[in-house]
Order: structure tokens, then sequence, then C-alpha cells
DNA sequence: CTGTTAGCGCATTCAC
DNA sequence: GTGAATGCGCTAACAG
């Protein structure tokens, strides 16, 4: 492999030339210019990313880490969204993205710290967001540069997150628009952020139409069809009526339909059914199934301008950005009641 | 951040001593490990991996690459699967993943040469596989190493890959063994080496079955729902008659279950689907989804493996190894006829 | 067993 | 404009 001192000899100058002709230094001839450039294409040159990284002290890579935890709560295909926007705008910008998964929390903080402390990358994006996260913590410590997508609770860090509150709170306003009464609201692990701003935008949509929360029909269960499934159905045996689910991920929306399938409810009219995430996957349920709508590209993508620009321009650190992204209702038969808005039932 | 000078001279030893201690040298005096030890935990030593990478020419990275194409090729969750199977054996000796996704084959093949040449990995895992690849030719042009998820039609190559023909083969014996006789098949674009390999197990069964192979029964489009019920409707219109489904992706599956619907054709007694991939959040259709499992997260471990054991021991590659994993039917109910086998039918 | 020397390939002073 | 010198942090001969 050719190195800068074999261009530098065969175009006659000395290597520091070429290096700057590599780094587009304006005050060199145009002539040498050209000369290391053909120098270059006939040894084929390339620069050793390596040697650059130790020289410069900069790597141009971000780490991005995910305990596996993560990786379930949001369903797959959000994180495969995610990695692609990132990855996008990794590529525009000549970055490389260093992955990690990891199989728990203190696992990805480990991974964080010495991937930042090895100098292997200049800064990370994680996508863990507890409600006491000591990953967030650990990393604002060791004042290492960080997006996290998702959000913080407590220390204002950068991040990229969508509106979640807001998303329930219009999914929520949704079914009672369409005349459910009793929603019942499946819940993730509360530790998550998500799961607390999903719940809270649940409520906060009954509190204004003047219905009580009853904390009954508000489950909490991990990520899977299953979990949705027996929530719903330990509520009804324990005599908890619902004519409505809000599930606040798409796998329990499946577990709701499963229910109704069991027990023979009838989609959207006895019970009516919406999802988070929109997982492409399910639009094709019987009946296709209302969700909300993840920009999950766009996050990844964000998260990783919002990182560059932080790393590029230090002093951008100081402005503290939290950026949300907005989320869309996708409404589709599982909640669109004929009985509701005009009497006709045709069935 | 301290060096290794800095531990040097807290140890009162030479820089290359302290080298050997973190190279696990034996050649060291017990007393001097201790105290350097003891050194780099006052300075909070960790060895700057640039350096390290620089001085020995290997960086313990590896680079995965995907092109957009493929992603969707294999659904999502088989993707990320693959990854975490990656991830987890890399860890475990020590090495990072450097990840791309590409937009098509030319930026991808871009991207790993230049991942090479900038000598930021020491090797490859590709997870392309076409019929004509010329990722895996420039790849091995350049005598890369690499490894490849899938198969290469032409050259001999390191490969993980799962057994599509088996697979498809006894499938397709399967839905034969249920009654099934004018079976359809869905392929994706033939230009992928899964394709073809499915079709070809298809085709063997058929043939030993004595069943004719319609080719108007055989329809190829691209990977999507639609895809799938759009290349039923044509054959239904074009006068074509099946009485079952060969789904070579859960997302044909998918629409060959609308198509179901639509027609009002009962599933498993009128039309038998067979779906591939097993993708979990499929296995709650109605009917329940007959699919091929495939062992995602162990083509990934595999796929890793194969590729460290051949960076660490060069001479490896000598023996060009090609690792097939099984697949296991996972039979449901949407093809689980019940008039086929015994004639008393319960509706 | 341990220290000295010499790179790995490039960037960046400081001279001229 | 360009070259020479020095260092990024670590490894790997070669001595002793």
């Amino acid at each position: 492999m050719a190195t800068i001192k074999d261009v530098a000899k065969i175009a006659r100058v000395s290597p520091s030339t070429v290096s700057r002709v590599i780094a587009g230094s304006d005050r060199i001839s145009q002539k040498t210019k050209e000369r290391v450039r053909k120098a270059m294409e006939e040894v084929n040159y390339v620069p050793n990313a390596i040697a650059r990284s130790l020289a410069r002290s900069r790597t141009r890579t971000v780490g991005f880490t995910l305990s596996r935890r993560a990786d379930q709560a949001f369903s797959n295909p959000f994180f495969s969204e995610v990695l692609r926007g990132m990855s996008s705008v990794a590529q525009m910008r000549d970055y490389n993205i260093l992955l990690s998964i990891s199989l728990n929390e203190e696992e990805e903080k480990e991974k964080c710290l010495r991937l930042i402390r090895e100098r292997r990358v200049d800064g990370l994006i994680v996508s863990t967001s507890r409600v006491k996260d000591s990953l967030i913590d650990a990393l604002l410590r060791e004042e290492i540069p960080f997006v996290v997508i998702g959000r913080s609770a407590d220390s204002p860090v950068m991040s990229v997150n969508n509106d979640n509150v807001q998303a329930s709170f219009q999914a929520t306003k949704h079914l009672l628009k369409e005349g459910y009464r009793e929603i019942a609201f499946i819940s993730g692990p509360r530790e998550l952020m998500v799961s607390v701003d999903r719940l809270q935008g649940y409520k906060q949509a009954l509190f204004e139409a003047g219905i009580p929360v009853e904390e009954g029909r508000i489950a909490e269960t991990d990520f899977s069809e299953e979990g949705g499934f027996q929530a719903l159905c330990a509520m009804r045996e324990s005599g908890v009526a619902f004519d409505a689910v809000l599930a606040s991920d798409d796998l329990f929306a499946l577990g709701a339909l499963r229910f109704a399938t069991h027990y023979r409810m009838d989609v959207p009219e006895e019970l009516g059914i919406l999802g988070f995430n929109d997982t492409p996957m399910m639009s094709h349920t019987h009946p296709p199934l209302t969700s909300v709508r993840i920009l999950s590209y766009e996050l990844g993508a964000e998260a990783m301008e919002l990182l560059l620009g932080g790393l590029e321009n230090p002093e951008k650190w100081k402005n503290q950005k939290e950026i949300v992204l907005p989320s869309r209702l996708e409404i589709r038969e599982s909640t669109r009641r004929k009985g509701a808005e005009n009497e006709k039932s045709h069935n």
C-alpha cells in the first residue's frame, strides 16, 4: 500500500507538501498540486485513516450503542430505520459508525466509556432513555460528546425525540371522538421515558374530556404480543370494562387483536384498537390497525446531524438542543367505528 | 488522558515494559508487573486503540456493509438479528463493528473498498449475494478478507448461508402432504441467490412428486405485501388455478392472506399459505402463518466467527469454508388442512 | 528480565 | 510556496 512518502518521491516534493495537497491547503502552487495529484493516482494512493486519526486526535467515527432491552422496546423495524437515518448523514459528512449492541444497561455503559477512552470514537449516540438513567449520568460526568435518541428526565442533554406525550394525547382524543369512553392503556415498563410520556398523554386527554382515569384500566407489561394479550385478559377477569385499547406499542395491539378474536368481539365496533409505531407489516392486520407513525429514519438522521454539529463546533454544546419530531396518527379500520358517528351498521 | 509514558514514569520503568505488561508478556518479573499495574490504575490508564492500530497495522475492527436493497430483501427483523449475532461474538473476542448502509450495490462496493484502503477495518462481512455479484468479484480481486452472508454463485468464498434449497424443498413437500396439488410460488427478484435457491427447492419437490411445474404459477415481484397480493390477483385473472401459495418471504404471505380475504377463500381449506423467515410479529396472523424459520442470529454469529478465525489464522483462508445453517418449518394453521388428512370438516 | 532505538503514516509547527 | 523536524501513542526488534 502506498504511503505519503511514495507519493512525495514520485512527485519530487516533500511529504508535507503532499499532506497539504490532501488537506486542500491554498498556499500551494497549481503546478505542484497537479504533479502531486498525478502521483497519487499513479500509485493509487489512499490516506491511511488510522495514521491520520492519530496525528489529528480525531477519528471521524461515532459510536452507536444500544442495549438489547431498548432494541426490544422500540420494535425491530424502528431500530433499522434509525440506523439508516444515521448512516445516511454520516455517509454524507464522511463519518463512520461504530456499532455496539449490549445485553443490558451496565454493559452498554462500559462499552461507551471504553470506546471513548480508547479513543476509537469522537462521540456517541445512545438510544437508551430511562427515567433514572445511569448511562446518561456517566456520559455527562466524563464530559463525553453525545446525543440521546429519546430524552433525559433530569439533566439537559442534546437529544432527539418524538413527541410521545402529544402523540398519545392525540391518539386518545381520536378514540374519544369515535365514541369510545372506557379506554384501556397498555404500557411498557414504566422505567422507560417513552412509557411515562405516552401514559401522560393518555391521562391528559381523559382529563380534558372530563373522564376519570381508572387505574384498573392501565396495565404495565413487557414489550410483547403475549404481554398485551394477557394484560387485557387480566383486566377482563377482574371485571374491568373497556371498549377501546390504547396500545403503547404495536406488539400490544397485536395482542389486543388476538384478545378480540378470542372473545369474539368485533373490532372496531365493540373494541377499538390503536397502536404505536405503525410497523409496516402491521398495516395489513384484520382489520387494518390504526397506529401512531414515528419518524424513525428522521430520528436517526437528526441525531447524527446534532452530534456532528457539536463535534465540529464545540461551542454548540453550550446551547443544549432538544429536538422533538412530530408523529402522525394513521387512522385505519381498527378504530373507525360505524356505530358511533352514524347509526347505520352494515354487516 | 494518560499515555504509556506517564505510566512508565510513575512505575519507574521504560515504556516498552509497560507495553509488555499490557500485552501480557510472560518474561517479566512479578514485581514490576505489579508496580506497572498499580501505576496504570493510579492514572486510570487505557491504551489508545488508534495508536495501537497504527503500530500493529491491525484495527480489531470489522466492517459490515449492506445495501438498502438487501435490507429489504430479508425483511427487517432479520437484519437486526444478524447484527445481534455478529455483535455478540465480536464483543466476546474484543472486536468492533463498523457499520455502513448503502443505497445500492455500487455505493456499497465503493464503501467496502474505501474502508479497507483507508485501513479502517481488518476485514468485511457483506450480506449481498446476487447471482452475478460485482461486489464479491471486487473483494476477491483486491484480496480482501471477507465473509459473505448468503452464498456466491461462481467463485468459492467464505460464506454462511441458510439452506434455502432444502428449506424450500421441505416446505413444498409439507404442502403436498397436506393435499395441496396446485402450488403457486411467489419469488423475489431472480437476481438474488436466495430467490434462485428457493425456487429450485420448490421445483425439485414438485418434480419428485411427479407434478409438472407450471410457469404460470410462478410469479416474480419486489419484496412487499402489495407485490404478493398483486401477483396472485394476476394469476387468478389469467385463469391460473392454485390451491396453495409458497411465499418466498413473509411479506408475500401477508399479501396472500389479503388475497384470500378479498376473495373470501378459506385458509387453509381452500388456500394453503406458507411463508419464509418466520417473522415474529407474523405468527399472530389469522390464521397463524406456517413459515420457515431462519436462524438469523446464528447466521451473524457464524459469519463473525468465520471472519475472525480467518483474520487471526490467515492460513485458514486456504480451505474455503462454506457454512450452511439449517432452518425449520414452523407449522401453523395456515397450512394445517382438516379436509385433506381426514374428511371431517368442522365449520 | 528490561531499556534503547526505530518506526507505523500522517499533520503541523517552524524555518527559509 | 515548500522542506525539515518533531510528535501523535504504541509496538517491536535488538541489545544487554
